[in-house]
DNA sequence: CGACTTCAGTAATCGCGATTACCGAGGGCC
DNA sequence: GGCCCTCGGTAATCGCGATTACTGAAGTCG
């Protein structure tokens, strides 16, 4: 299978560095809590940092002029952000908001630049990071031009899914990682019960036919 | 504005590489040419190699199960392809089929994961290449997920457009761009050209009020 | 020139998902 | 317990864009 759009199971950014270098790391970046609700950065600002999530949740997403949502990605631990401000054209286009309280290290964008030709194996892992995230994108591309939202409902859950459960994830949340309506996720959730690929609780959704529901979301 | 998905205004990747450089980079990797409709890979294949187009053209697509195309990029000399597969998991997900005859550098993965290391500047290029690509692949994302057709039609063409003309560009390619029905996308256009915003010729399009476009395109 | 292919225009039907408008249940807080 | 807020269920309407079905004009090639 393939990394999902949270890039959660990445090694760190600064695993496999010394000792000394750690201390160094130390040394140029600073390290933040933020509560729950916290936002990093708008759409518009100009970035000056990378952002390395240690603890908690971060969330990166788009809004519609008429405020619907859409979650490019939930972050968790050990996944980095903001970055593309340093590497491009330096403005934010996107949402970070803090869901969970978290503790945030920043490191400059000129720091992580000389760092990336100073430490290829940072600029390797950048590069892996980006990869997975053109793929998600355009996969995601691909299903929103081609799926219906059932299918992108089923798909979605099988990503979410630890083992056959998916917890805490609302009918609103799924409805913003797919950019559509809660009344729409509601339906298509339903739909998928109905045909005992899942069963339904508060919060809780449990898979009962991992394989028809893979069928269910295109392969 | 910014760069389009197609990338074409990167800097080559070997620009600013001295003789001797450039004279071993000849040695390490290979120049064909193609014909048109020559198709370079598929998805699920395994790669080994980057593309780099010297002349020509070539089409990055998808695929619908029931056969509709979209188009993520056009590629015009300069572009870089197919190294994917070389810094990720190493399948690709996408075609690659050259649409203008074509000369193509191929480069082994190998050979150029070496150079990633060696050269920063070439990971610098590269990363910023992917930068550009995860912007393009997520607004398109957003555009589809929040936009209606013509406003999609309306950012295609202003994105497409050379000065005030988009030449070369076919209803069916604009459908393919967008994923959409052909039928749709002539409809969006003449809805457009109801508005006053372009003239329509046989594959040529003109921007008549720029502005208005813009807003059609939803800013 | 005539056959064929590519391109573009139009129209009608149909279904999905947006949008609006509610209701009811579970849980936390005062 | 009562209030409120989050979460989830349902239903009805509506419009967009998919899908089907043609027509005709512009190029191309023999």
């Amino acid at each position: 299978m393939s990394t999902s759009a949270d890039g959660n199971d990445d090694p760190d950014l600064f695993d496999g560095m010394t000792a000394e270098e750690l201390r160094e790391v130390e040394r140029v970046t600073s390290t933040r809590t933020f509560p729950r609700g916290a936002v990093l950065y708008t759409p518009g600002e100009t970035g000056e940092a990378l952002f390395l999530l240690r603890e908690g949740a971060v969330q990166i997403y788009r809004m519609s002029p008429e405020g619907r949502k859409l979650v490019i990605a939930h972050l968790l631990p050990h996944s980095f952000f903001g970055e593309m401000t340093c590497i491009g054209q330096g403005m934010y286009d996107t949402f970070a908001e803090v869901t969970e309280d978290s503790t945030i290290v920043t490191m400059n964008c000129e720091v992580l630049n000389r760092l990336l030709v100073s430490k290829p194996e940072i600029a390797r892992r950048i590069l892996e990071a980006f990869g997975r995230r053109v793929l998600a994108a355009e996969r995601q591309l691909e299903d929103t031009v081609f799926k219906g939202i059932p299918a992108r409902v089923a798909a979605l859950l099988l990503r979410e899914a630890h083992g056959e459960a998916v917890d805490g994830l609302t009918h609103q949340d799924i409805a913003e990682r797919l950019g559509v309506y809660r009344e729409t996720a509601t339906n298509a959730l339903n739909e998928l019960k109905a045909a005992e690929l899942i069963s339904i609780g508060r919060k809780h959704i449990t898979i009962l036919d991992r394989a028809r529901l893979r069928l269910a979301a295109g392969e």
